[in-house]
DNA sequence: TTCATGGTTCGATGATAGTCGAAGCCTCTA
DNA sequence: TAGAGGCTTCGACTATCATCGAACCATGAA
């Protein structure tokens, strides 16, 4: 036996699929309660308490009480510093977690990322508000002009009820099909169900694919045209 | 599903007692055949195979062939930086493999970090070089001024051969036991080559400390002198 | 108190993956 | 050509652990 850090331990902590989704959803830097992170990482939430403990065991992880909630976070800066550079590495070596090809045309075109819209079409409505000024700031922090307010409520979607959720309303995301940015937050998750509310598409059983109808493929491109 | 680097994949790759000896032995630099990897992590030479197959799949190593044997090297600095960087992790939470031990003290003064020196020493080194405006620019990026290559050729340092390389020659590297930078790059392999090569130091078998004689400690001091 | 919501503990199940014996492949040596 | 050493492949066994249903605990609201 050998002496020395456990990186063997670390590493079968962060190694498990659940464990790692609810240590990237926590990158963010937000505190999250335990029946997020739960949804986040896609299990019921008793299974998501003992991955809790589990991580907050190994010191991964702070939590903060308040009232019947339980707030977690990210124990420190170290964690997430060495969580980015485990990204940087595993990266670099081609370990990606959707497999990079048009295995799935249909995948690459338009998918759920959470509960917003992410791949081509994803990228397109993004691009789309940001040429157009609905958007001002940068592609990672950016926030809704007036102009941006007015033509999503024109568009049925209520953003003064956005503002009051907790949730940042405005957020990126990186899209790894296309390595660019899409909207993600509680407006992302506001589009994406109003494009299935208006009838423009369709969650596809069983699937992250999100089926746009004809009608709705036009629609879309009309209210979020490509400038180029 | 999120999309990204997959971490959970590198973990568990990592994650696992004898795949995480195994790289912990390749932290030394040295280039080793799966029979001595096996012996390092205490199992037969089949089950060494499976796992250093998974590691080399992972991209965290490399093979060489040579006649009958086949020596394995982790494949680049990155790795090595990833692994130094949880052993910090590891060793801030506590996750130890046995409680500090004789050796300890040895293993924080003067120890290999893949090809270069790491340790109270290691730090010393950098801290040196920077406080005498030998090094230019922020812990984690910076330059050799002239009066560095000067000095640095003065020891015998063939500065120009190492910029012909492909890898950086200035490079930082987190220290776990110190929690402060040390020099890696090309610049680190040479510096800790060429203390070898003056008979200041030398590797002790079968570990990763740096063994410094009486004179080679003198003969550091005096090169490498701590301002405070 | 009673009810609802957020979380944890317990127990059973099922899948994954680490382990080694045996056999086979490859390469160098004689 | 035979033999030996280094390493991989195959197959079977086993232990670990993630998972979820059900029950339980705690906090806040009515």
């Amino acid at each position: 036996m050998k002496e020395g850090p456990d990186i063997a331990l670390l590493g079968s902590v962060i190694g498990d699929p659940a464990r790692a989704n609810m240590l990237i959803a926590l990158m963010s830097g937000k505190a999250l309660t335990a029946t997020e992170l739960a949804s986040e990482a896609g299990i019921t939430v008793q299974t998501a308490s003992s991955h809790l403990s589990k991580l907050e065991g190994a010191g991964l992880l702070q939590q903060r009480k308040q009232g019947r909630h339980r707030y977690f976070t990210l124990a420190d800066d170290e964690v997430a510093q060495v969580l980015e550079a485990m990204m940087g590495l595993a990266a670099s070596r081609g370990l990606m977690r959707t497999r990079p090809g048009p295995k799935d045309p249909a995948l690459r075109r338009a998918r759920v990322c959470y509960n917003h819209l992410a791949g081509d079409l994803g990228v397109q409505l993004f691009d789309s508000l940001q040429q157009r000024q609905l958007l001002t700031g940068s592609e990672t922090d950016f926030t809704l002009t007036d102009a941006g307010r007015e033509f999503l409520e024109d568009l049925g979607i209520d953003v003064e009820a956005l503002e009051r959720e907790r949730r940042p309303v405005c957020k990126s995301c990186l899209d790894w099909s296309e390595r660019r940015t899409h909207m993600a937050g509680a407006l992302g998750t506001a589009l994406l169900d109003r494009f299935i509310g208006l009838g423009w598409a369709e969650r596809v059983p069983k699937s992250r694919i999100i089926s746009f109808s004809a009608k709705g493929q036009k629609a879309f491109e009309t209210h979020f045209p490509t400038v180029n």
